[in-house]
Order: C-alpha cells, then sequence, then structure tokens
DNA sequence: CTGTTAGCGCGTTCAC
DNA sequence: GTGAACGCGCTAACAG
C-alpha cells in the first residue's frame, strides 16, 4: 500500500488553527463544539465563525481516544437485502436517534466465518455495545464478544446460551403456530420449501418447527425440499414447488422459509395454470412487503422486525448508560396474518 | 462482567500489557500485529499468544491516529431496504475487500436533510473517501464535501457539476430507450407513474425523460400521477394505477419510476380481472428480482447496480493510493430487459 | 467562564 | 530485529 500524496491537499484543520483563529485555547473549542458546556456566546460565536470560515469538522476518532467513547455501536445483520433485517437496521437507528450513538452496519451474507471476521473488525474501533443477528457463532467470534467488556443483544433468536442479552422470538414455535392455524383450516398434506439448513439457523429451526408441529398432529411431515444457500430466492423458490409438484403431487398446502420463497412458487403455480389456494395454498413467513400486495395476498407470520431493533437499541442503551437493569430477555410476538392464498 | 484472577485489569487489555506479558515492547507487539513486519518468529508466536491469552484486540482508532490512516471508506444510500441500492454495497465491499478498508454505511431515506447530517457524521470519523447516491445535496453538505480533502464519488447519477468524480448513468436517457422501444411495438398511449418529485432526483429525471421521449415522438406525455413519497411503495404503485385507469381509461402502457411500483400495479390489474399485457401494458425500471420472478415477467430497464459499487470503490481505492489517475467519469451500462408484461 | 497540564493507545522515526 | 522517545488531535481534570 502506498502513501498520499500529501503535497498539495490543504491540510485539514485542527481544533487549534481553529482556536488560535478565535483567540481562545483548544479547550474552549472543544466545549462550544460540545452541546451542553458553558462558553460565553460571544465566544461561541466567534468560534463558529472561525470553524466556518476553516470548514473545520470536528475529529471524533481523536476525541474518543481521549474521552474513552467511541460514540457508535455495531450492529451485524445477515442481509441488508432483505426488509425484514434491513427494517431491525431501521428499529436501532430510530432508537438511536436521541442518544447521539450512531449505528455502524455490517451484513454477513449468512456466513458465520463472514461474521467472525466482521466481529473483530468492528470489535477494533471499538463500539460502545454490538447488536448481533441469531445465537450462532463461531467459537472465536463468542469468546472474543464475552471478552470486549460491551454489552452484546442476539436477537432474532432465542439461544440457549445467550452470550448477554436477547431480543427475539423462537423460530420454530410460530412456524409450530402457522402449522397449527393451516390444520385447524382443514389442510392435512404439508409440504415445506427451506434452504439447505447447516447455513441459516433461524431456517432450520423453522423446518424443525413444521415438522415438530405435524408429529404433535400426527400428520406426515415428509414433504420437505432443500433448496440452494440461504438467502433462498424467490427463483428458487419457484423451482423448488415444482419439485414438490412432481413428487408429491397431491400436497395441499407449501409452507416456505420466508416470503420471498414462497412468493416465487406462488407466481410458478399461477404460471403453470394452477389456482391458488383452490389448486394448492401457499404460505410464507416474514410478512415482507410482497405478502399484502401479491395477488392472492398471502398468508403469513408477521414478525416484529422493526420492534426487534428498537427494543434491542433501547436494551443496549440502557445498558451503556447504566440506568436501571435491562431484563437479559426480551421475547417479540409473532403472530399469523391470514390472507387469501391459504 | 468477568474477574481475572491476577489483580490485574477487568479493563480491555492495551498494547504494553500485551507486550509486558511477551516480554517485549510494545513496538514489537504493534509490529507482530501487521502484516509484512519483520520479527523474529519466535518472538512473534510468544506475542500471539499473550494475544490470545488475554484476548486482546487491536484498537484502530487509536492506530489511526497515529499512522494517519483510518481505514474506512464511507458510503451513503437513499435506502437499505431497497435490492437496487443494496447490490451497490455488495459491489463496493466485495471491491474493497483485497485493499484492507472497510465500508461505513448509511442510509437517508431520501432526505437530503439527513445525507447532510450523515456526511457530517462520517466525517468527523475521517474516512479515507466517500460515495455517494446521485448529485443533488444540501449546500452546507456540499461544501463539507469539497473541503474534506478526500475523494468523493458520485454515483448513479451524471450531475451536471460534479463534485469530485463519478460513476452513473443518465436516468434520464435509460427512460427515454424505454418508451422508444415500447413505441417501436406500437405502443402509443403511455402513462407514468411515480412519487413526488421534489425528493428523489433520480425519479424526476426518469419522469423527465418519460415525457421528452414521448414529445420527441410526437406523441401525448400528459397521463403522469404522482403518488407519495419516494420510495414509491408496492402499495402505492397499486393505488396509482387505479387513478390512472379512472382518469385514463384507454392507457396502453403504464411505465413505472421502478420495478417495485410497477409490480404493486401489475397485480393490483390482476385482482381487478385486467390481463396483463392484452388489456394493458406494465413496465418497470431498475430490473429487480422480483421483475424476473413475477408473472406475467416484467419488462423493465436493467441498471449494472453491483457494477456502479464495484466501480465506484475500484476509482475510490485509486484515488487514495495516488496509483494512477482515475477517469473523472464512468459511465455505466443500461438496457431495456423486455418480458412478457409489455 | 476559560486556560493549563497530562494523557488516551497506538505508529512513526530514529537509534542501536 | 528490537527499543525509546515523541506526537497524532482531542478531552478529563483541575486550576484560576
Amino acid at each position: 500500500m502506498t502513501n498520499i500524496p500529501d503535497g498539495k491537499m490543504p491540510e485539514t484543520p485542527t481544533m487549534s488553527d481553529v482556536a488560535r483563529r478565535a483567540g481562545v485555547s483548544a479547550m474552549t473549542v472543544s466545549r462550544a463544539l460540545k452541546e451542553g458546556s458553558h462558553v460565553s456566546k460571544e465566544t461561541r460565536e466567534r468560534i463558529m465563525q472561525a470553524v466556518n470560515e476553516l470548514g473545520y469538522v470536528l475529529d471524533q476518532s481523536a476525541g474518543s481516544l481521549s474521552s474513552r467513547r467511541t460514540g457508535f455501536i455495531a450492529a451485524i445483520i445477515p442481509s441488508i437485502n432483505n426488509s425484514n433485517f434491513s427494517d431491525t437496521a431501521r428499529g436501532i437507528t430510530d432508537a438511536l436517534e436521541e442518544t447521539g450513538l450512531q449505528l455502524l452496519l455490517g451484513y454477513t451474507n449468512y456466513s458465520v466465518e463472514r461474521e467472525e471476521e466482521l466481529i473483530e473488525a468492528m470489535l477494533r474501533r471499538r463500539p460502545e455495545g454490538i447488536i448481533l443477528t441469531g445465537g450462532s457463532h463461531t467459537p472465536k467470534g463468542r469468546r472474543m464478544l464475552e471478552q470486549a467488556g460491551i454489552p452484546v443483544i442476539e436477537t432474532w433468536d432465542r439461544p440457549s446460551q445467550p452470550i448477554d442479552k436477547v431480543v427475539g422470538f423462537s423460530n420454530g414455535e410460530a412456524m409450530e403456530l402457522l402449522v397449527e392455524t393451516l390444520a385447524a383450516k382443514g389442510y392435512r398434506r404439508f409440504g415445506y420449501i427451506g434452504g439447505t439448513t447447516a447455513r441459516d439457523t433461524r431456517g432450520s429451526q423453522r423446518r424443525a418447527g413444521f415438522v415438530c408441529a405435524l408429529e404433535r398432529l400426527n400428520l406426515p411431515a415428509d414433504r420437505l425440499i432443500s433448496f440452494g444457500v440461504p438467502p433462498i430466492s424467490m427463483e428458487q423458490g419457484a423451482q423448488a414447488v415444482v419439485n414438490m409438484l412432481e413428487r408429491w403431487p397431491d400436497t395441499q398446502v407449501v409452507l416456505c422459509v420466508s416470503d420471498l420463497s414462497a412468493f416465487g412458487a406462488l407466481m410458478e403455480c399461477q404460471r403453470r395454470g394452477m389456482k391458488v389456494p383452490e389448486d394448492i395454498a401457499i404460505a410464507g413467513f416474514g410478512d415482507y412487503e410482497i405478502a399484502a400486495c401479491c395477488h392472492p395476498r398471502m398468508t403469513t407470520i408477521n414478525v416484529d422486525c422493526y420492534g426487534i431493533g428498537r427494543q434491542a437499541a433501547l436494551k443496549l442503551t440502557q445498558a451503556i448508560q447504566g440506568v436501571g437493569k435491562p431484563e437479559a430477555l426480551t421475547v417479540t410476538d409473532f403472530r399469523v396474518i391470514e390472507r387469501e392464498s391459504t
């Protein structure tokens, strides 16, 4: 790696440049730039003028070295391109707004190895807290988190051995509820479409919930299609349903690991001239925008994605600021949304 | 949290803690932790052992204060929950992988005010470069960027007065191409669905391209529906097409500001028993996953979202490292994807 | 209300 | 191949 050719560039001004121009000490500039510090109106105005003239921007990395507060928290999500998780990110951002904390976001593409790298990269920048998705991490990742000395929140799941605090729900129970609801409507021959299980923990929990609920109902739970690596796409959902119909043509209802694959399946069925739900019923998971908008509208599980983010961030700021003692576990809501596709 | 039974610090260890434990100076630890530094194998092993025992993680913010390199670049996108932009983010991440630079991502929710805040928040952390979406910024935001002394890349657009470097395409030209292609197929009565114009620059450019192309073809360009604030949702697309059909029932083809609103329109038409494209044709913009998967598959404009990110990051690293002189402007491809909906 | 002193934890630079 | 001094830009703590 080469150095920056630093002859031409007007060096970015420092705080003492501002101080000199305003005829005060650097410390006073520091105070003037901070809310709630006592600086006389006149000095503050003089300082602000110097700031504007020089185009000065505070160097927060230097400041945080001194104040021991970096002013940001880290969040790691599987995919940035998934509205469930980006809703969670929005929830975090919104809850953080008033605290002055900034969000540093990373995404793993559903890889725990990538998660481990990200955890280390984040920790190097000394976040004041960290929010993770799910409870599966590499041993090294887990160890780093435990030793970091900062609050850790695992979300979107209920890990059996949490690192620290949890905001989530049981993906298995949610899927069980969906199966029960549909069984109560009279469906008997259930199929399931999901990704290969190893990588997407939440996906495999949903699948396990599917099997578990059917067994409890004394219904067969063998119509399982695993297709591709997570995130299982719309197109993969389409191909999987074809697969399903070839192997088990009399399947009555297909449950999918997410609305996205369910949507792909729905469209493919229509393309083949099948009517949903008359010929085959389809349900998804996650209550994405598409589930409410497609035709027919899709039955799914609504999960409080935004609330997960919001509550995780609130719990985190509580832990950081040491006000009150945040609960170790917050269980978030989920509910079945029955629509036209079942 | 954890108590270390050595009378030592529960505080996170520093480099000199590692050094003491390994019986070397802090400087040697610093070297051992950096690739390509000359440290004897034995000392390095001893150091690594101490690092592991203490669970030491490098403090990069302290390091960058000294080295004058923060090791990250900033990117600002309108929405994290939009696969076009998250594809760009992926392109950036991938291109950055080998450089050791990390990506700090922020999103504006299509608000320039929020963009201004974000620019300042980013600049406070001294990124080595910054990637923006579009060429519209607040005056203050623009000034901060100009004075930051770092390379700036504007993407997804071709600003008339770029701040620094550009990787993008003309949204207007792309929409013109789509209109021309559909006019060549025989369509005459065109309608357009988009958001209110002020906020989404790319959206208003697309709309301008729509009007411009029709005028050149001597076709009326007055069937314009503006609906809601960006990002215009699927549901809004559905409502807008209803609006369109009430006002201009004989519309032959509806172009939408993005595939998402086009999808909403498509589903709503089907819900009302209209056949697409026989009764009405619909086209989108962006070539989202949904366009290739819905039924009927949707005609749209494919934009090289991933490539925009990748090339922006490459240009940025070139500028940062000072190797070669990156072109000021890179124009990325777009093309019409004709599918079944037109 | 404002200034002074003394670091924060690391990398640069130079010595050996 | 290794170490010691020094300073990066800022703020905590204590004066005044």
